[in-house]
DNA sequence: TATCAGGTAA
DNA sequence: AAAAATACCTGATA
């Protein structure tokens, strides 16, 4: 046992990581297989191991072995019993209950585990599924599938589904060689990985699930990619009208599929064809409270083979709750984290299937598929006035003063002077603190309110090089024709939102020449400044470092 | 027939 | 715990 590893493993399952050590980033790595990062000061990260990182490895057949050998490789003192068992549990319930096609109807669940067998046939959350008990499990009925998983995993037993899928109505096309200008197109080799691995995974247990990759790494090429294979009509849904039509963009360009077969079902067109792209927001309209959801219906009216889920992070409730009748179409879901802020990381698990495939940004940043970035924190103490101003208010407005700290507009000025030879996008939550600075230094300002002609006219002239220096509200969080740039100055952020933060960042990872710099602007030692810290959580855990430089 | 303002929802 | 943005529908206007 080398008394010399960078990690501490306890026996309240916590782990610790030192930052300094020379083998801290294949330790990082390592961890971001299995365990979940919760806190990153200076100098010693923070992880807990959680039932659903081990889950999702197993999914992804990742030796427990690897797991357990890499933790005694890497621990500064051997690791508690305590862990080594809980972690060799919670990987091995993952393939103890498997659920397969018994008859048309009727499915059987078998669970190779007496306790657990036992457990269940008492659960009063789960035994309403069960029609009947055989030796090994119990008989259910093919119409419960999606909430017999979604309520087992409710109580810690992921469920490996085998009973496979029905086709949709078939549809042909294949990939382009070439795009529609003619430049040649070829797929990454990570992106023929997560096809490949999707596609195989359709046979024995998969067809279903998530490919976890960075913004600007090309997910929406990996859905035609999968489509090309599946090759049957395609449901695919996403977060606004401009990924509408830029999945349809792409599929014009990329793939040979013919435009009367591409369909639209948004707010101005209601088409249905082969390949349909629908908004979230589409499928969870209501005209009031109280009244049901008129085209939630779409899932099952038609005879889709695959469904795709873009942003899947973003999934709103209603949609998981129509996607647990739909659990025979083969499914997909794509995001750039995984993480969502509201905690249902397990219905993405039981109800569109585990992770397939994900990929470290870093990787793909030392492969040069995105573009070397810089973080760096400003902390910023408040001005005297503000300063009495927040001391005194309540904890509601505490927030929004310590974001509105005056004192950063002086930053993001030099910032821009430091910065003359680059592309910047300065960001920001609340719209009088954007006004201010738009108007300080004379920056054209983008917020919801511009008609998308004049945004169109002004990303125009931002990527032509007329405005070098834009300042953009949250409209920027979803803008997917938004031009690259290679600076982000952040003077302002949604409370602790990781997903933003990652976001955000990837806006100025598309490859260049230059390099990229992120800087968060926050109020020293304020709700802003802890906020912030969760904020930078998964960007870290990524293997970002940030900077932090202090504005007494 | 297309477009815009106003209201609602999540 | 809070602000901003989006996208839906409806009904009016040209």
């Amino acid at each position: 046992m080398p008394e010399t590893g960078p990690l501490i493993v306890q026996s309240d399952r916590t782990l610790m990581l030192e930052v300094a050590h020379p083998r801290y980033e294949a330790c990082r790595d390592f961890l971001a297989v299995f365990a979940e990062i919760v806190k990153s000061p200076e100098f010693v990260h923070t992880y807990k191991i959680t039932p659903l990182s081990l889950w999702n490895a197993a999914a992804m057949n990742i030796p427990l072995d690897d797991i357990i050998k890499g933790l005694y490789s890497l621990s500064r003192y051997e690791p508690p019993d305590v862990v080594i068992s809980d972690i060799k549990e919670w990987y091995g319930i993952y393939g103890k209950l498997v659920l397969e096609k018994k008859s048309h109807e009727n499915l059987q669940l078998t669970v190779s585990d007496p306790i657990i067998l036992n457990r269940l046939s008492q659960d009063k959350s789960v035994d309403k599924f069960f029609m009947a008990k055989t030796e090994t499990g119990f008989l259910i009925n093919h119409n419960d599938r999606g909430e017999l998983k979604q309520a087992l995993i409710k109580i810690g037993y992921p469920v490996k589904d085998l009973c496979g899928y029905v086709n949709g109505d078939p549809i042909y096309l294949s990939l382009r060689d070439a795009d529609i200008d003619n430049r040649l197109f070829i797929l990454r080799d990570y992106q023929k990985e997560a096809i490949d691995i999707f596609f195989q995974s359709g046979r024995a247990s998969g067809g279903s699930g998530v490919i976890v990759l960075p913004c600007g790494s090309g997910k929406t090429i990996i859905g035609l990619g999968i489509i090309s294979k599946v090759l049957n009509y395609t449901l695919i849904i996403t977060t606004n009208n401009v990924s509408v039509h830029q999945w349809r963009d792409e599929l014009l360009s990329k793939t040979t599929f013919a435009i009367e077969n591409i369909g639209e079902f948004t707010g101005i067109k209601k088409e249905i064809k082969p390949i349909t792209i629908t908004t979230y927001q589409m499928l969870t309209h209501r005209r009031s409270k109280n009244e049901e959801m008129p085209y939630l219906d779409i899932f099952t009216n038609h005879n889709w083979g695959l469904i795709i889920y873009d942003e899947v992070h973003l999934l709103p409730a209603p949609v998981f709750r129509a996607t647990t009748s739909i659990q025979a179409k083969r499914r997909l879901g794509l995001t750039a984290t995984l993480i969502r802020e509201d905690r249902k990381e397990d219905d993405v698990f039981a109800l569109i299937g585990p992770k397939r495939y994900d990929i470290p940004w870093k990787t793909l940043e030392h492969k040069g598929y995105i573009a070397q970035a810089a973080c760096i924190e400003y902390r910023i103490c408040l001005p005297q006035a503000e300063e009495i101003e927040y001391a005194h208010a309540d904890k509601r407005s505490r927030f929004r003063i310590a974001a509105e700290n005056s004192r950063k507009n002086a930053i993001v000025e030099e910032l821009i002077t430091n910065h003359y030879n680059d592309k910047i996008l300065i960001i920001g939550q609340y719209i009088t603190q954007l006004e201010k600075i738009a108007s300080l230094m004379n920056i054209p300002l983008i917020t919801g309110k511009m008609k998308h002609l004049e945004r169109e006219k002004l990303y125009n002239s931002f990527k032509k090089g007329g405005v070098n220096v834009l300042v953009v509200s949250k409209v920027a969080n979803f803008a997917v024709d938004l031009p690259d740039a290679n600076v982000m100055i952040q003077v302002s952020g949604t409370f602790g939102s990781r997903q933003e933060e990652a976001q955000r960042l990837g806006r100025i990872l598309r490859p260049k020449d230059k390099s990229s710099y992120f800087y968060t602007l926050v109020s020293k030692s304020t709700d802003e400044q802890s906020f912030g810290v969760n904020r930078q959580l998964f960007l870290i855990e990524q293997g970002y470092k940030y900077q932090i430089r202090y504005y007494e």
